[in-house]
DNA sequence: CCCCAGGCGGTTG
DNA sequence: CAACCGCCTGGG
């Protein structure tokens, strides 16, 4: 079990099993944090957090003291990854990815931040996905003062749902303004209940999220899974159907959730990690020859 | 100029 | 149903 020591400017988090803050913000499942002189930095539930990790197992946290229980929600500290890694099918791949993608764990996750970014994230680039999400942020957020840097929380769905197509346009959102609009104004009226879809098994779940224009199957399952942390569902975007295809071929993809487990979405984070590494290592060593 | 980037909606056969 | 195509935009 882990330990909290709290100290003047910062708070130690120590005893952490599973844990490395890189690989959870790199991993492609969160879009607002930032690694900045060694520091991850960044913003949720309208929350500041700069935190490095010290060692293999100790995390420091620069952040409101009052925050800190925020913060180990975030991070699922309540979960035990061990378990949940036992639960994965065992198989030579699984092994692999468990070994490349050693200390990801999936964050909790605002559930309308999570909507908005996946929506944003379709057909795009992470790069652009940020930059989209912090023009978003800069122009419909609240402030966050921190010393002489500012943040910007994320815009809640009524402010969004306020804004015009044409001033989302203008954030270059290009197609997705539409749809975030359309997603704001759904969860703003709550003709679409992000409280009660929490209240859905998830197959449900993901059909009212659909409902949202601009919301297919992979955004969906993208959002129940890092913004409502049903685990098991599982996001197949073009990434996940090459690894499927690649090793294992002989699993039908309607059958792959069923195949992972109770916990299927982290596996699938665990293989999209594991592929994107083992690509882009051999693409830099392409690139050098 | 091409193509692609963690898809979706709309149309067509 | 499945297959296809266009889509804002930026980067290689």
């Amino acid at each position: 079990m882990y330990e909290i020591v709290h100290y003047s400017d910062r708070t130690e988090i120590c005893g952490l099993d599973n844990f490395s803050l890189d690989r959870i913000f790199d991993c492609g499942q969160c879009f607002r944090f930032d690694k900045k002189e060694g520091m991850w930095c960044g913003v949720a539930f309208g929350k500041y957090l700069k935190a490095y990790q010290k060692d293999e197992t100790t995390i420091v946290l620069y952040c409101k003291t009052e925050d800190i229980p925020v913060w180990c929600e975030f991070f699922c500290l309540d979960e035990d990854y061990k378990d949940i890694i036992s639960t994965f099918p065992s198989d030579p791949i699984i092994a692999d990815a468990l070994n490349t993608g050693k200390g990801i764990r999936i964050l909790r996750q605002d559930k309308w931040e999570a909507l908005c970014s996946f929506i944003i994230s379709q057909n795009n680039n992470i790069p652009r996905i940020k930059k989209l999400i912090s023009a978003l942020c800069e122009k419909y957020g609240t402030e966050i003062k921190v010393g002489s840097d500012t943040f910007y929380s994320f815009p809640s769905a009524s402010v969004l749902a306020g804004a015009s197509e044409d001033d989302l346009y203008a954030l270059k959102l290009g197609f997705r303004a539409p749809y975030i609009l359309s997603a704001a104004k759904a969860v703003e009226s709550n003709e679409v209940s992000l409280e009660t879809v929490s209240s859905l098994p998830a197959d449900k779940a993901s059909l009212a999220l659909e409902s949202i224009k601009g919301v297919g199957p992979k955004v969906a399952a993208c959002t129940l899974l890092f913004g409502f942390h049903m685990t098991g569902a599982f996001p197949i975007d073009v990434w996940v159907k090459k690894i499927l295809e690649k090793y294992f071929p002989h699993l039908p993809h309607p059958m792959a959730g069923e195949y992972f487990g109770k916990y299927a979405g982290i596996a699938q984070q665990y293989l999209f990690y594991h592929e994107r590494y083992v690509v882009s290592e051999s693409e830099s060593k392409a690139s050098k020859m």
